[in-house]
DNA sequence: CTACACATTAGACAAAGTCCAATAATTGAA
DNA sequence: TTCAATTATTGGACTTTGTCTAATGTGTAG
C-alpha cells in the first residue's frame, strides 16, 4: 500500500499519472477522498469539499467521480441499495457492512481466501470478487 | 432446494407457511417471482404482473417484496446500484453478474468455500456473507 | 349487518444520479 | 502573449427508484 497523497503535489503528481488534467475541482475532490480513510458517498464529498467556500457543483463531483472509477483512481463500492460510496484503496480487498450503522470497513484481501469458483462460460472474463460481509450489533437482551 | 411451487395451491401454502395472508395481488406477485428462474427488479415485477390485465399498483408491489423480504420469502441482491434485485432463492449462494448485460445467475453456497474470515469485534453478528463474481464479454479482438 | 383490522391505491414526495446547453478555464501553437 | 480549440464546470431540468400518506376497498368475526 502506498502512503496516502495528503498533499497538493502528490495529489498532483496522481492525478497526472492516471492522465487526468489537474483543476482545481478535481484537485478539491481528490483531497477529500484521499485525505480520509472513509468510505464517502457523492453527497458526502459534495458537503466536505463545500465545506468552507463553495468550490464545486454537485454535476462536477458526479463527473469528477465517474471519471476517477474509470481511470483506476478508485472503486465504487456497492453494498447499500440507496447509494454508491466510494473507495480510494483500489488494491483487492473486501469489506465489512455495518448494516444497522452503514460504516464499511476493509478486509484485506490477504486475509481471505476463496476456493472452487465455477469455471467461467468462453469468452467470459472476471473483472473482480467481491465479498461483503454483512454485520449488525447482536441484540443485547440476545446475547 | 425445494421444487419451486409453481401453482396456485402451493403458492398459497408457501405465503401461509410464513404468516402472510393470501390476497389476489400477493399471489399474483408470488407467481412472477417463482414462476420463473430470473431474478427480477420491482419494475420488472410489476410489469409482468400486469401484463394481461392491471391487477396492481406500484405501491403493492414495494409493499409486498418489503413484505416477502421481511418473512424470508426471498433476498434481495444489491449489485447493480440502479436497482435491487429480488432472489427468490433463499438458502445460502452466491452470485455471478454480468456487468455488460446485467444478467445475475446463481452460484450454490457448496461449490465456494472462504477461510480466513476476520473475527468480528464483540457484540457483533454475522447477517451474510456475500459473494459477487463480476464478469463481463472479453472483447472478440482481445481474446 | 356492522365493526374492525388489514390491504390496496393514486399520487405526492424524496433522493440519487444523469443530461444539456451555456459559460469558463486550460492548453498548445504561433 | 494571444488566439482558437479543446476540455471542464455549472445550474437546473429531468429521470428513476423507492417511500409515504390519506382515502378507499376487502374480509372476517360476531
Amino acid at each position: 500500500m502506498e502512503a496516502m497523497p495528503y498533499n497538493r503535489p502528490m495529489l498532483l503528481a496522481l492525478l497526472r499519472k492516471h492522465d487526468i488534467s489537474p483543476t482545481h475541482q478535481r484537485l478539491e475532490i481528490a483531497r477529500v477522498l484521499f485525505g480520509r480513510c472513509h468510505h464517502l458517498a457523492a453527497d458526502q464529498i459534495l458537503a466536505l469539499v463545500n465545506e468552507r467556500n463553495a468550490e464545486t457543483s454537485k454535476a462536477t463531483v458526479y463527473n469528477t467521480l465517474n471519471l476517477f472509477r474509470d481511470r483506476g483512481l478508485i472503486r465504487e463500492v456497492i453494498v447499500d441499495p440507496k447509494r454508491v460510496f466510494y473507495d480510494p484503496n483500489t488494491e483487492p480487498h473486501h469489506h465489512l457492512y455495518n448494516v444497522d450503522t452503514g460504516e464499511i470497513a476493509d478486509i484485506p484481501a490477504e486475509a481471505l481466501s476463496v476456493s472452487g469458483l465455477p469455471d467461467l462460460p468462453p469468452g467470459m472474463v472476471t473483472e473482480g470478487v467481491d465479498i461483503i460481509v454483512r454485520v449488525r450489533a447482536s441484540y443485547p437482551s440476545v446475547g
